[in-house]
DNA sequence: ACTATGCTCGTACGCTGTACGATTGTCAAG
DNA sequence: CTTGACAATCGTACAGCGTACGAGCATAGT
């Protein structure tokens, strides 16, 4: 191999941008984005901090690229089925990989560029929706709206304080409720007591809301 | 006043904590969150770093108290209309808000607990929801419906790295279409002339999803 | 007059991203 | 075999960060 091709190949003992940015990914998922320093990722790779610039030029080129490996875990739309159950796969898809890394949702506000998957990915998901039948300006509507329910979605889901149906029954009665008292918040109180007896999944509430947009959208095509 | 009391008042001269956190909101507004420390906000109130921390325990609950003060600045659905121009005011202003203070999506990921501001504005909207007859679940799911599409929408408008119509079509020569080889984009290709060509309202754009959301909640309240 | 309390802030510590330059290993040309 | 170029590694240093600690000050209550 001539030494002056980029040396995309990681040998088993030696670093390579892949397995840097990869490493940062798996950092993050464990200690959170702010656990997350050139010293400690450095660390985790057996390697001195300076060491990982010539991979990466900055930590914000470093966070770009971590973006983009989580776009790459996202399932992009199947083509061999209809428009809708294609967009739902890759909607769930991206919850799911959201929901891994929670991080992820708020490093999108200031990265502006986007990376290779994430160009992919949106050229796949359009065209999905182009060959639906859908007009070049609706598929952008399409596109704008789809986008916004998953990545909406998955903010807030990152910004709840619980996993599970029984960690929010718990939390509801010792921490939610103390701070709603009824009078003024008689709505919400009603929600959380409805909330705790139906038990929650955020799965089954994205799922809800996903295709209601779904067939919202539906009449928009023309079905040529 | 009793020196017991809190000081809530700010004296002109003085600090007080609603002094810190507009300021804090005003030079996040201006430089990025990146931008925000706790000795340059100190020095644009013209007091030590150190004085902040009567007025808050650490900088993570200054950005709590950011954050709620962004919440107070979106309009709670009045209460004199229907149910879909009441969601429709308070989504437009809440876009409206969060496209000014840019930052405050990023926050919110890791921030898990409400403030007041926040709570009003939910207890506001679930009054509004409920009393245009959505049973107590559908509401609830309807809230996260709403609210996804809202904080997605702030999102990708958040990073997208132009303001106007105009930017777009520089950005779009000179920026994007050379990163878009078309054998391997055609769609994105096909997508970013007819963007460029109608022109680019961000305000529209939100609408238009908007409206396809309350439409498609319309049939699920029961209209008692 | 004395004490308590509210408020301000200087200093210092451990952390951050990274500029700079020294060091080593590898390989091509002479 | 020597030499020079270059890729890769990393030690050191610097400015800036959040904030713990405690000293200094003004005012209020006794």
């Amino acid at each position: 191999m001539s030494a002056r091709e980029q040396r995309q190949v990681a040998s088993d003992t030696g670093l390579s941008k892949q397995r840097v940015v990869v490493e940062a990914v798996r950092l993050a998922d464990r200690e959170g984005v702010d656990g997350l320093s050139m010293r400690r990722l450095a660390g985790a790779l057996g390697a001195g901090a300076m060491s990982l610039y010539h991979y990466v030029a900055s930590k914000e080129e470093l966070l770009d690229a971590m973006i983009d490996v989580v776009f790459e875990e996202i399932e992009l739309p199947p083509e061999e089925t209809d428009w809708q159950s294609a967009m739902r796969r890759r909607a769930v898809s991206a919850r799911q990989v959201l929901a891994r890394h929670p991080w992820a949702n708020g490093l999108m506000v200031s990265r502006t560029s986007p990376g290779p998957a994430n160009l992919r990915h949106h050229e796949a998901v359009t065209a999905c929706l182009r060959r639906a039948g859908f007009p070049v300006l609706m598929a952008t509507h399409a596109n704008w709206l789809l986008d916004s329910y998953v990545y909406g979605f998955a903010l807030q889901e990152a910004s709840l304080p619980f996993d599970t149906a029984d960690e929010l029954a718990d939390m509801a009665e010792d921490v939610f409720l103390p701070q709603l008292p009824p009078d003024e918040f008689p709505y919400l109180n009603e929600s959380a007591a409805a909330l705790v007896a139906a038990g929650y999944d955020p799965a089954e509430e994205f799922i809800f809301g996903l295709d209601l947009v779904l067939a919202a959208l539906e009449p928009l095509r023309a079905s040529a």
